[in-house]
DNA sequence: GGAAACTTCCGAAACGTTTTACTTGACGAA
DNA sequence: TTCGTCAAGTAAAACGTTTCGGAAGTTTCC
C-alpha cells in the first residue's frame, strides 16, 4: 500500500506520489482552490483518506501566516455568566475546526496585562468578553493589527460588537412587575468594576423609561446602590422599608444580590410575593432555588455570534476596518417571586 | 538601526546579521543550549530585544514537533467547579508561556467525541478534568501516543493523576458534626454520571469510616440517594424525618442539593441548626448565602498541579511511561449550619 | 611539542506546506 | 497552419526556524 518511511508522518509528497499528481495539486485541495478538475479532486481526496493524511498545522501556519486559532479574554469575577458565553464561542468554532486560546481575568485591572502576554503570532484575532475596552488598549490593538470583536460589550466602542440590550431587559422586568399590579417599585443595584457600572446605568435607564411609559413614577429615593455581599442587600432593603411610603416591589441587579435581599426580607418577617414582589437579573441555580423571577441573558448566543463575527472578519466576509454590531435581547424567566402566575420551584429547569 | 525589509517580520537572519554571529547561535538562545558563551548570549539577547524579535511559533513548531500548547477537556455540568480548575491550569501555564486549547463537555457522553475532534498535531498533550476515562478512550490515547494527565481523577486509572481525597473530605464533615454534639447523622447524596457516582461512593466510604471510628454507628436507613433538583431534597428529607428515630444532622452531597434540603427543612417548620445540623460539599455563592458549612475542594490547586504534571512530562522530568500521582486534601469551611461556632453569614468571603 | 579533548561557533540542510511562474495540451478564430 | 486563450497540472522557490556535521581556536595531557 503506502510506501511511507519510518516516520509516522505522511507528507503531501507521499500523497502526490501515490496519486500520481504534483504536490501543488494536493495542496490545493484543502484550500478550496478551483483550479483543479472535479475528477482529480475526488481521486486525490480518496488517496488522502486512505493514507489518513491531513496537512500539518505548523507547516501550514508558517506559510499562510494564519494559525486558525483565536484568543478569548474572559473575566471570571462574573463567574458562571462567562462560562456560558464560552460555550457559545466553542460551538461556533467547532463548526470551522478553529481552536481558541483562553485567558481569564480575575480582576478588572488584569485586562491589559493579559492581552500583552499573548504573542500576536499565536492567534489570528481576539475576542474580548464582558469587558471595558479602554482607549489605551484600543490603541494597542490598532497598532498591532489585531482583528478584534467584543462579546457583551459597550456599543460606544469602535470595534465589532455583540451588544446585550440591557435597557430592554430592565423594561421587561418593570413591565412584568407592573402587570402583577405593583405601582411603587424600587431598584437595588450594585456598584462594581467600570464594566458592571456601564451595565447598571443601562439597566437603570431602561427601568426609568419603562416606568415613565407605564405611568407609575418612581421617586428618586426608591433607587439604591449597595455593595454586593449579603449585608449590602440587608441595609439596602431596610432603608427602603423604613421610608414613609415603602415600595411594594423591588428589582435587583443580580440574582445573588437578590438572594441577600430575600434573606433580609425574611428577617423583617415579610413574605415574598405577598408583601413584596421581586425580580433579579441573570439566571442561575440560585434563582431557581429561591424561586426568583429573573431577566435572562442568552449568553450562549452572545458567544456564538461574537465568534462568528470574528471568523467572518478572517474570511474576508467583513472588510478589515468594517465594524459590525449585533444586538441580543434578554428574556424573562417567570417564577414565584412576583405572584401566582409563576411556576412552582423545581418545576422548571435552569436551562440556558 | 535595523535594516529590516518591507515586511514587519524580523527574522533570525536579521538578528544574526546585526549581531555578526551565525544564525545557529541566535537559535540556540531561546532553547537554552549551553554551547554558547555567556558574553555572546548577552550580546545577542540585547540585539534581539532591540529588534523586538521572538521566534515565530509556527516555524518553531514545524521543526521541533512541539506546539507548546495542550488540550484541556473540561466538563461543564459541574458548572463553577470546573472553572476554578481551569484557573489553576492557566496559572501554571502562564509561567512557562504555554497555551491551551479548551474543549468543554456538556454531557458525560460527549467525552470521546470531543477528544477525537482535536488533531494530534495541534497540541503536545491533554489534560482531562473531572472525567471517567473509559478503557476505550484509554486505548486511543495510548495508540496515538498522547501525553495525558487527569485532574480530579479516579486513582485506579493508569495515567498521571491529581486525586482529591474525598474519603478524607467526608471524614472532615462527619468529625465536625460529631464535635458539634450530634450522634444520629444521615447522608443525602445524589445520583449522577459515572464520574459523580465514583466520587459519591468515596464520600460515603469516608463517611462510614469516620462514623465507625467515632462510635456513633450509622444505621443503613440513614443513607439516601435522591435526584438533584429541588424536589429531590424535599423527598429525601421527608423520608428521613418520618423515621421512628430521625437523625439530628445531615451531610449532603452538594451545596445546591443542600440548598434544596434546607428549603425542605424550613417547610417542615424546623430550624437549622437548632433542630437539625447540616454540612454540604463544595463551596459556592449558594453556600455563603445560606450560611452553610461545607467541605471545600482546593480546585485551583488541582488544576495547577495537573498542568504542572503535564509540563513535567513534556520536559522529560517525567519518563514517558511513568505515572505520577498527587493527592489534594479538602478542607472545611465552617459557617452557621452546625451551630454557634460558625461565623455569621456575610462575615466571610467565598474565597478561593 | 603534538595529539586529543573541549569549547564555541558557523554554514547548510532539513521540516511540510503554499504559492508563483511556467509547461502542456486542447480548442477555436484568424 | 498559426496564434492566442484557457484549463489543469507541474516543478521549484519560498516561509523562519532547528540541528547536524564540521571547523576553528583553546586547553589538557602525555
Amino acid at each position: 500500500m503506502a510506501k511511507r518511511s519510518g516516520s509516522s508522518q505522511v507528507t503531501i509528497r507521499d500523497v502526490a506520489g501515490l496519486a500520481d499528481v504534483g504536490v501543488a495539486t494536493v495542496s490545493r485541495l484543502p484550500n478550496g482552490d478551483p483550479a483543479v478538475a472535479a475528477a482529480t479532486r475526488e481521486w486525490v481526496h480518496a488517496v488522502m483518506a486512505e493514507l489518513g493524511d491531513e496537512p500539518l498545522r505548523a507547516a501550514r501556519a508558517l506559510l499562510r501566516r494564519r494559525t486558525d486559532a483565536l484568543l478569548v479574554v474572559l473575566p471570571l469575577w462574573t463567574r458562571c455568566f462567562s462560562v456560558q458565553i464560552l460555550c457559545g464561542i466553542e460551538e461556533a468554532l467547532l463548526e470551522t475546526n478553529d481552536a481558541f486560546i483562553l485567558r481569564t481575568l480575575e480582576r478588572p485591572a488584569d485586562g491589559s496585562r493579559t492581552i500583552a502576554s499573548v504573542r500576536r503570532d499565536l492567534v489570528d484575532g481576539v475576542l474580548l468578553a464582558s469587558l471595558v475596552v479602554r482607549p489605551l488598549r484600543l490603541a494597542r490593538l490598532e497598532r498591532e493589527r489585531w482583528s478584534a470583536v467584543v462579546a457583551d460589550g459597550d456599543p460606544a466602542v469602535p470595534l465589532s460588537l455583540i451588544v446585550v440590550d440591557h435597557v430592554e431587559g430592565a423594561r421587561l422586568a418593570v413591565t412584568h412587575v407592573a402587570r402583577s399590579g405593583h405601582r411603587r417599585m424600587a431598584a437595588i443595584d450594585r456598584p462594581g468594576d467600570p464594566f458592571a457600572d456601564k451595565q447598571r446605568s443601562r439597566r437603570l435607564l431602561g427601568d426609568r423609561q419603562a416606568l415613565q411609559e407605564l405611568g407609575p413614577e418612581r421617586r428618586a429615593e426608591y433607587e439604591r446602590v449597595t455593595p454586593f455581599r449579603v449585608e449590602g442587600g440587608i441595609t439596602g432593603l431596610h432603608s427602603l422599608m423604613q421610608l414613609p411610603v415603602p415600595p411594594t416591589a423591588i428589582v435587583v441587579g443580580r440574582e445573588t444580590h437578590a438572594g441577600s435581599v430575600l434573606r433580609a426580607v425574611r428577617q423583617l418577617g415579610l413574605d415574598v410575593p405577598r408583601d413584596l414582589a421581586g425580580v433579579g437579573y441573570h439566571e442561575s441555580e440560585i434563582a431557581e432555588l429561591l424561586g426568583l423571577t429573573t431577566v435572562h441573558c442568552p449568553r450562549r448566543a452572545i458567544g456564538r455570534q461574537a465568534a462568528q463575527l470574528l471568523l467572518d472578519s478572517f474570511s474576508g466576509r467583513l472588510a478589515p476596518n468594517e465594524v459590525a454590531v449585533g444586538w441580543v435581547t434578554p428574556n424573562l424567566m417567570v417564577r414565584r417571586s412576583c405572584g401566582a402566575q409563576g411556576t412552582e420551584p423545581g418545576a422548571g429547569s435552569v436551562g440556558e
